[in-house]
DNA sequence: CGCCTGACGAAAC
DNA sequence: GGTTTCGCCAGGC
């Protein structure tokens, strides 16, 4: 399991000083392992990382995910809630919106619809169903 | 170094 | 069940 090697990763690579090589990164790659036409939670993420209780820390990772060398979906982010809590750190606040609608996940009131069922489980990218 | 903040989440009240 | 508070860990001043 990949994500148990991230785990260990997270505290291995501790004393070497490159945790945006970790942390960060590995938010990265897992939002990018995202479908087209799904969305997933800060949360499940940060839990497949290891860092189920640091979800907070994933939504902060995301703020570096304009910097990242490739672009990280972040618009396929949003809270447990299917919320659309990021989007005021897009260029244009409408951006993650858009985009989602542009992939045919429906939005409403900054809320994602369907989102349960929109829902994509990180770890597991293998089990579209 | 210490205090406050933050794209969340879950327990406590 | 809604509102409030703590936890989580790193960043900025």
């Amino acid at each position: 399991m990949a994500k148990k090697q991230a785990t260990e990763k997270l505290k291995t690579v501790r004393p070497s000083g490159k945790m945006d090589e970790n942390f960060f990164s590995l938010v990265f790659e897992l939002v990018r392992q995202i479908p087209k036409g799904r969305v997933s939670s800060y949360g499940a993420i940060a839990a497949s990382l290891g860092t189920r209780s640091s979800a907070r820390m994933v939504g902060w990772a995301m703020n570096s995910s304009h910097r990242v060398k490739p672009s990280v979906p972040a618009h396929r982010v949003v809270n447990r809630n299917g919320m659309l809590t990021g989007k005021h750190h897009f260029d244009p606040p409408g951006k993650m919106e858009a985009l989602l609608k542009k992939e045919g996940i429906k939005v409403k009131n900054d809320q994602v619809v369907e989102f349960k069922k929109l829902f994509w489980d990180p770890g597991k990218e293998v089990g579209e169903g």
